[in-house]
DNA sequence: ACGCCGCGTATTTTT
DNA sequence: TACGCGGCGT
């Protein structure tokens, strides 16, 4: 507590009223939060268990836990809830899955399993499969707003919304059949609950003594109810946010949550942390300036007792290759000077497709990189195969996992068979396996292909009983020997190098299902799976400390993150702010954006952007993003750009070009 | 069942 | 330029 600032300690102590603490870039929020949880059970001998914080990410909570379990010791911590929103909604539906229309097993839906059953419902309301993303992500829109299928209808003002409604219904009608919930559905499905069962919510309410809530500006509207109704009129909480780094409207988040806050709790107390632990002043000074140009609820002001730094620089390039030519020399130069490490330095982009270049230019000077977010465990073939095995076995109505794995290995089950089966199912309103199992199938098939199918079936049916008693890494090996994975793998790679590979992340997913513990120390696979599908296994290795690379990384994941020096590249219009967000309120979360990226350089900060990119097959030449001129020129120093930068010209070059290119194309 | 070709399209990402 | 997807041919 001694190594805490006032203003922290004052969010720490403050437990009387429901408080936000409005925390800005590298101000030491993670630090409040622990510290508050570790002052709650060692000072205010709050039950551990009494107390839920939650984060968005897997990461943010493991920190979290782990920072508390150092302060307190693990006695102090048993029952403590440190999770995502996801994973608490899990919970929740686990222990209320009486009151709810959901078995024992349920599947949890991962993005791609709902892009295909939209697909599916697409596919049977004989609607062409291309707008299957735009359905989609309506249809996460509409649970994120809390919008019922009648109410979409209702407001639907035209014939596709009216339809999107009707696929809305369908979709999650589908879901139900296949015991299956979306990501969604894991904040939908408790809030929901909690309002038609009062007292249920009651029970949640007096288990709730204190609730936290990390980056609290990226709540949605339904994860903003589920927080009020955990804590209700009582309102023992803290919501830790920053409204300047909110840079994820566009999936839902709504930083006027923020707002909201206010007139939900009329007692509601605000802290502000203004003081950063992180950079050198002058970045500060810039982050500040070009901030203000947004709309404030809330006004903050970043500072920092640490020198003032260099002037931040900005350098015009030709094109993308030189761009990434200037970075690398420029990091090597500073590297040499300043005696740094690789990790020392960040690239930050707007855009994924933004890396191809840096890597090409890293890896022709050898320097070491990691291109971090791309990469997912989960989305290797085989993870995925044995995912949908272990689903189906714990859910054999899960017809996402049955078609992915009823022909991998090779069963003779072909796409005409398939399609057969997947008519005789939509005929009996079942899933695929209990159409097999509960009708005669043979009066819909050949009776090779139903010979095949049964076969299938039964051996599903018989693993499935197993696996209610048996532990779930031995269901899971079992499944591996029965459907001859290792040999399909052997046969399937093209080297014998790429299958031990693949056979090595298998080990490891073995490894994972038996580190996962239900809550009384359950190992069933029913247990496992769950949280598995919620879990991130996206840095296999993590302390394996042959880690010094710099770090190619999107602005947007770059979030939280910090580095001694940074270089965010392609300041240009139409890149950042990116030319798809240019109203108004766009803009606003562009410049966010562009706030976070320049917050997380603690030295040095380099901006770059090249005069020509190939937009499509267009060369097109390109003005300095307009973030660049709003920032206090005398802290810049431009490098190879000696045109006007009063940004009315500059945006009317830009607007110049627009026309020259629209001339062009006729 | 598989592979090839041509077409259309092109932010950001977590659970 | 690149990748993903649907259609078509073997």
């Amino acid at each position: 507590m001694r190594r805490l600032n006032p203003k922290q300690a004052e969010a720490v102590k403050n437990i009387g009223n429901p408080l936000l603490v409005l925390a800005g870039a590298g101000s030491g929020k993670t630090s409040v939060i622990t510290e508050k949880i570790a002052y709650l059970i060692r000072d205010c001998e709050y039950d551990p268990a009494s107390i839920y914080a939650v984060t968005f990410t897997n990461k943010a909570a493991r920190e979290m836990r782990e920072r508390i379990a150092k302060m307190l010791g693990e006695e102090l911590t048993t029952g403590l809830t440190v999770s995502t929103f996801h994973t608490l909604g899990l919970k929740i539906i686990h222990s209320e899955l009486k009151n709810l229309p959901y078995q024992r097993g349920f599947t949890i839906y991962d993005s791609e399993d709902s892009i295909s059953l939209v697909k599916e419902v697409l596919r049977i309301e004989k609607v062409s499969p291309d707008f299957a993303d735009q359905f989609r992500w309506q249809i996460s829109n509409w649970k994120n707003a809390m919008v019922s299928h009648d109410q979409a209808l209702e407001m639907a003002e035209n014939d596709l919304q009216a339809q999107a409604a009707r696929i809305y219904k369908a979709y999650d009608d589908y879901l139900k059949v296949y015991n299956a919930v979306d990501f969604d559905d894991l904040i939908v499905v408790p809030v929901s609950l909690f309002k038609q069962k009062t007292e249920v919510l009651e029970r949640w309410q007096n288990k709730t003594r204190y609730l936290l809530v990390d980056e609290y500006q990226d709540t949605n509207a339904c994860q903003y109810t589920l927080v009020k109704q955990l804590v209700g009129i009582r309102g023992a909480f803290t919501v830790v946010g920053d409204d300047d780094q909110s840079i994820y409207a566009w999936r839902g988040a709504q930083p006027e949550n923020l707002r909201l806050l206010v007139s939900d709790f009329p007692s509601l107390q605000v802290v502000k942390l203004e003081q950063n632990y992180r950079s050198l002043g002058r970045i500060l000074k810039v982050a500040n300036h070009i901030i203000a140009n947004n709309e404030h609820i809330f006004d903050k002001k970043l500072w920092s007792d640490k020198g003032y730094g260099d002037p931040l620089k900005v350098v015009a390039c030709d094109d993308p290759d030189h761009e990434a030519q200037k970075v690398v020399t420029e990091m090597l130069h500073k590297k040499f000077i300043e005696q740094a490490s690789y990790n020392d330095f960040a690239v930050l982009f707007r855009g994924n497709h933004q890396v191809r270049t840096f890597e090409k230019a890293m890896r022709a000077h050898r320097i070491p990189y990691k291109v971090s977010g791309s990469f997912s465990f989960f989305s290797l073939a085989e993870i995925k195969d044995l995912m949908c095995y272990m689903r189906l076995v714990v859910n054999p109505d899960d017809d996402a996992a049955f078609l992915r794995v009823i022909n991998t290995p090779r069963r003779e089950i072909g796409a005409k068979t398939v399609e057969l089966l997947r008519d005789f199912a939509n005929r009996n309103r079942s899933s695929l396996h209990s159409a097999i199992i509960d009708h005669d199938v043979s009066e819909a098939l050949p009776a090779r292909s139903a010979l095949r199918i049964k076969e299938f079936a039964q051996w599903l049916k018989d693993i499935s009983m197993r696996s209610t008693k048996e532990r779930g890494d031995i269901i899971l090996k079992d499944i591996i020997r029965d459907v001859g994975y290792e040999s399909y793998l052997t046969d399937s790679c093209k080297d014998i190098v790429s299958a031990r590979k693949r056979m090595e992340n298998i080990k490891d997913l073995i490894e994972w299902v038996e580190n996962i513990e239900g809550e009384n120390g359950e190992k069933t696979l029913e247990h496992q799976i769950a949280h598995l599908s919620l879990l991130d296994l996206l840095e296999k290795n993590e302390d394996e400390e042959a880690n010094d690379k710099v770090q190619l990384i999107t602005l947007h994941s770059s979030k939280g993150l910090e580095f001694p020096h940074v270089y965010m590249v392609g300041m240009e219009e139409d890149l950042l702010p990116h030319k798809s967000s240019m109203d108004e309120d766009g803009v606003e979360e562009e410049r966010r954006l562009a706030y976070v990226g320049i917050t997380r350089a603690q030295k040095t900060l380099t901006m770059t952007f090249s005069k020509r990119r190939r937009v499509g097959a267009e060369i097109v030449e390109r003005t300095p993003s307009r973030f660049l001129l709003e920032m206090p020129q005398d802290e810049l120093e431009w490098e190879g750009y000696n045109e006007n930068k009063d940004p009315e010209k500059v945006r009317e070059r830009g607007k110049a070009h627009l026309a020259n290119l629209k001339n062009i194309l006729g």
